[in-house]
DNA sequence: AATTTTGCTTGCGTTTTGCAAGTGCAAATA
DNA sequence: TATTTGCACTTGCAAAACGCAAGCAAAATT
């Protein structure tokens, strides 16, 4: 999991070289819709990410400048993983799979309330997160 | 490929059952900026998918109602591969990869071309692009 | 009638995944 | 100070998925 082969020059490919898998954009969801992200925080969401797969994703997502490692403020002991301004950027893709998903799939109320209010202004939305993700990171 | 077993509620998660893979939205792609779509059409691809794996995520498409197979009008060996409405509903979607990766990669000159356009106006850009893929599905 | 095209399927070796257990280090506890 | 606990991974191994090449039946072409 150390180094990407592109597939072809295309955008999607491209893209999809970095996080295309079951797992790499909850990790990043984790990190824009949780609170706090350490390594055993991501082995607690629901889909029961294998430890070893959540270290090589990981691994590929820093490597490839979406995340980045910090200290945690209250041990020395723990990892907190942040978005990089690269990472923050995938906001608008997440907000459209979280559409996508809305129209097609039941979703958990807490969940539907808030797309309820993205789609009232989706840029409004996207802006005023992507700035708060920013000054977390 | 057959059944897909849902991790969790999470709409990101549930999408990512269905297409979270390095091939299906290469497929879905194709579909939506390709003239034609055949199983070869498929084949002849950049990225080189084997022909086993383009089986089964066709498949794996058709089973959740992104795609569906129709007979081609000068041939009765050919298969077309169309999108569905709900399929055609990804480009939203489609779009914020592309311009994530426009941002970040270097793209070929006429997919950057087009990047700039959807720039000035990506609403009209979905909206237009949209309605000519219901036209042809 | 024979050959080619098209849309797949099958076999099989390689890679990736998933699960369980283990390791090393810092911090808390006794 | 010694020991236990918590945290971030690593390792081993079986199972599943992938990738490549070859094969196959039906339709189209020659």
């Amino acid at each position: 999991m150390k180094d990407i082969k592109k597939r072809s020059d295309c955008p999607i490919s491209s893209s999809l070289d970095i996080w295309g898998d079951k797992w790499s954009l909850l990790i990043v969801r984790d990190l824009m819709f949780a609170k706090e992200c350490t390594y055993g925080d991501f082995l607690k969401s629901d889909e029961k990410i294998a430890t070893n797969i959540l270290a090589s994703r990981l691994l590929t997502l820093e490597t490839n400048g979406i995340i980045t490692k910090h200290g945690h403020p209250e041990s020395k002991a723990k990892v907190l993983y942040k978005l990089t301004p690269k990472g923050v950027d995938l906001l608008p893709l997440m907000m459209e799979i979280n559409l996508w998903a809305d129209k097609y799939f039941a979703l958990p109320k807490e969940r539907k309330a808030m797309l309820e209010e993205v789609k009232k202004d989706k840029e409004g939305f996207i802006r005023e997160k992507t700035i708060a993700l920013l000054n977390n990171s």
